[in-house]
DNA sequence: CTTGACATGTTATTGTATAACATACATAGG
DNA sequence: CCTATGTATGTTATACAATAACATGTCAAG
C-alpha cells in the first residue's frame, strides 16, 4: 500500500535525517518504520500495545499530521472500537507517556512520535498554512532552557517548546 | 493597600532582575510598577485600556499566578462587570495581543506579563507543585530554536517555550 | 446630532477533557 | 484448572474551555 502524498507536498515530521523532514517523498515507507520500532520501544519498556493502542498509532501515522481527540474518536468509532472520548484520551495519553506520540498543546492535538525512543520533547514547528508538524531535535534549545532556569533556582523536568510558522513548501505558495 | 504574600513565600514571576523572581519580597511594589509600565505601552500602542481590560490586567498581578478564563470571570461578575465568558475572553485576548499578558497553554490560563514592553515570548517556569509561573528570558533559547528550524528551511514566526519543574521553595519543601 | 468604529453585554452552542463506575481480559499463584 | 489480581476497555454523565452570532451602548470625528 505505498503510495505518495496527495494532500501536500510537503511532508513535515517524517523521520531522521530531519533534513529530509519537509522533503516531498513517500511516507508510508517511514510511517512502517516507525510503527515497528514503536512496537519494538513498547515491548522493551513492558509496556502493552494493545490493538486500540496500535490503531491510535496507526492513525496518527496513516494522516501524518497532528489530530484531535475527537477526530481519533470517530476513526475508532467507524471501526468498531468505543466511541466515547475516554477511549480515544485513554489510548493518546498511553502513547505519549511511553513516548510514541507528542500532544500539540498549541492545536489541542496529537501526533505520532517520528523518533520513538530517541530525542524526547523536541522542538515542534507548526505551519500555520497547512498546519503540519515537524520534530525537531532540541538537545541545544533544551540546554538554554536549562541554564537560564537553573540560574533561577528553578528545576526543569519536562519542557515543552512549540514554535508557529511556516514550512518550505508553504512558504514558497505565499499568497 | 501594600502587603506580604500570605499564599506561599516564594513570589515567582516577580519583575526584573530575574535572579529575584523567585525569591521571598513584597510584590505588591513590582505589581504597580507593572501596572504602571503596562499603561504607558498601551498609550504608546494606542491600545485603550478600558476598565474592564485594566481590571483584569489587575487582577492577574494581584493573583500573580496563571488563571483560568473562568476564574477571572468570576471575579468580574462579583463586581459588576459582565458574567458571561466572552467578556473575559474578550478582555484577556486583548491584553495577550498588547503584551500585556501571557497565555499559558499548558494551563490553559493566563499570567499578568511581568516585563510588558520587553522580551516578549519569553520562557515560562512553572512549578508544577504551588502552579506560580514565572518569565525567563528566551533571547538565548529562541535562537537556538531559530537556528533548528532555519536548518530545516522552516520560518519561525512565533514561539511558545514552556517548562514545567520545581520552583526554589516548593523544591525545599519536598514531600 | 449623526455617523462610524469600537467596546461591552447576552444567548446559545461547540469543542476539549475527565470523573466515576461497570465489564472484560489476561496471567500468575494456588 | 480456576480464581485472584492487575490492567484494559466500555459507558454514562458531567465539567471545563472557547467561540459564534447578534444586540446594545459609548465615544469621538465630521
Amino acid at each position: 500500500m505505498a503510495h505518495e502524498h496527495d494532500h501536500s507536498d510537503a511532508c513535515p515530521g517524517c523521520a531522521a535525517p530531519p533534513q529530509v523532514a519537509f522533503a516531498r517523498h513517500d511516507h508510508s515507507h517511514c510511517a512502517g518504520d516507525v510503527l515497528a520500532r514503536a512496537e519494538a520501544l513498547a515491548e522493551a519498556q513492558g509496556a502493552r500495545l494493545t490493538p486500540v493502542r496500535r490503531r491510535v498509532l496507526e492513525i496518527l501515522l496513516e494522516e501524518h499530521r497532528a489530530l484531535g481527540a475527537y477526530d481519533v474518536l470517530q476513526r475508532l468509532a467507524a471501526e468498531g472500537f468505543g466511541n466515547q472520548p475516554p477511549v480515544a484520551y485513554r489510548a493518546l495519553d498511553f502513547l505519549v507517556e511511553n513516548g510514541l506520540a507528542h500532544r500539540i498543546r498549541r492545536l489541542n492535538a496529537f501526533a505520532a512520535c517520528m523518533h520513538p525512543g530517541e530525542d524526547h520533547a523536541p522542538v515542534f514547528l507548526i505551519c500555520r498554512e497547512c498546519n503540519h508538524v515537524a520534530e525537531a531535535p532540541a538537545a541545544p534549545v533544551r540546554a538554554a532552557v536549562d541554564a537560564v532556569a537553573a540560574s533561577l533556582g528553578f528545576t526543569v523536568e519536562r519542557s515543552n517548546i512549540e514554535a508557529m510558522g511556516l514550512c518550505p513548501a508553504c512558504r514558497g505558495t505565499a499568497s
